[in-house]
DNA sequence: GGAAGTACTGTCTTTTTTGTCAGTGCCCAC
DNA sequence: GTGGGCACTGACAAAAAAGACAGTACTTCC
């Protein structure tokens, strides 16, 4: 469990994840494509997640640089599972705007 | 995926649900089972949990407490996603152990 | 009466994670 | 030659998360 979270477990992970699963992205695109992510913490997470093999790195070694990443297979094993708690996220968020606090029983006391 | 990470983004809300799987606990029993955690991030993360409905809370006020905490109907359909997350972190434990640093292709040069 | 167990809360302090900002080296367009 | 874009790095500050530690209120056990 601890394993799969140092690997997702960064705030922008996720989300870079999902935005590759539509095809390989250059730096600067990603970067565009979730507006609240900062430079830094863009490229420390894509780093991190290339270390740990869920990415692909290509530097077309051209100057001005052009690098893209793509989500490698065994990358794509993880998005599987990114997307189903990606799922889940999305009906909680329904069910939150239709679920006000007092309609909830939040502790039940015995007998 | 924000949504999600709120719910299940805590250093211990995973491995409290993982816990659970097997049945309902009461606070110590928990506690016991997972040494790792601090009484006071059990409590938070019990409270935010049920919250968030994933966990249902039974007291049976007497005294000394004895409080129960289990999965609810909603809270399961969440623990089988982070089932196959903890799944997907165990198989990259295993590929961690068998691969040096060396052996990874990690970044690609274009031609 | 003193110790231990139950399920907590409140107030810090420490650690971890994010974010800010400046700078690098090179190119192209105006 | 000034401004902008590209993919970064490094030093630092701010914010968020986690942990330490004492305290509550009432019990049973010896």
């Amino acid at each position: 469990m601890d394993a799969a979270l140092s690997v997702i477990g960064g705030r922008w992970k996720a989300t870079i994840l999902w935005r590759l699963t539509e095809g390989p992205m250059r730096t600067s695109e990603l970067r565009r494509s979730i507006p609240q992510v900062t430079e830094r913490m863009l490229i420390r997470h894509l780093q991190e997640l290339v270390r740990d093999g869920v990415l692909i790195r290509t530097d077309a070694r051209t100057v001005p640089p052009h690098v893209t990443y793509e989500i490698s297979e065994y990358g794509s094993t993880l998005a599987a599972v990114v997307a189903a708690l990606c799922e889940w996220g999305r009906n909680h968020q329904r069910r939150q705007a239709g679920t006000s606090t007092s309609d909830v029983l939040q502790t039940r006391h015995e007998h």
